[in-house]
DNA sequence: CACATATACAACTACGTTATGGTACAGTGG
DNA sequence: CCACTGTACCATAACGTAGTTGTATATGTG
């Protein structure tokens, strides 16, 4: 895919907002969770060891971002992963953050110090 | 490459604030006028249409998570991108996007409403 | 009654602006 | 050649403001 360059305003918008829903600890904590599929709100809750309105809270955002999406099923609210490209980021972002450490490693290790 | 699962509380705060980094802005509009190879503080100034000291604080937030360098070279200061990984996600950032619209254009035209 | 969501509120964080400090270059006079 | 001064460029600190998080309370639903 070739992004256009420049970038028009409304994207930079756009995509700074994508990453402004994926920048918080929970909400990546959730995705992780969700990996194996769908969970209800009190699961979620559990897993992430914080109250049910703030799981609930953040799940909207995810789900407003159209990354989840909710399955009501009687009294409970189920959420899966919609967007397969969530956990391609995160992973990528992995792969950075490898490849930072590495190049540190070498600077200090490789290159004798004093 | 394989991301651990479940995903450590150490890296899941790595990777929110990585992304925390990216959600703003100006920063993926100096990443995208930084596409085209380094520039000086004063030319991205110019470039993004905003004041020098606001350039020069996200450029530190850029360079301290490692994604940009600087170049000091006489009286200037010149930043370029090192992590070659950023446009990639942005790229997949815009496909996502683009997929959702996508599955929206379908859900509105596809099938007949009301 | 149990579950989920919506609203309201206090604490915190981050952005942008203004003001200040530090460094490098150019010009001038002795 | 050296000291002094003025200017340009970048970084940092401080301040006010806006947005966000987590919790508590209230509302709606099966």
């Amino acid at each position: 895919m070739e992004l256009p360059h420049p970038l028009p305003d409304d994207l930079v918008e756009l995509i700074a907002r994508r990453f402004r829903v994926l920048a918080e600890p929970s909400r990546i904590g959730l995705l992780d969770v969700l990996r194996d599929g769908e969970l209800s709100v009190n699961d979620l809750a559990a897993d992430l060891g914080t109250g049910q309105q703030n799981v609930s809270k953040h799940l909207s955002v995810l789900a407003d971002a159209g990354i989840l999406a909710r399955r009501k099923d009687g009294n409970h609210v189920y959420y899966r992963i919609v967007d397969d490209g969530v956990l391609g980021l995160c992973e990528q972002v992995c792969g950075s953050l490898e490849q930072q450490l590495r190049t540190l490693a070498r600077v200090v290790i490789g290159s004798g110090s004093v």
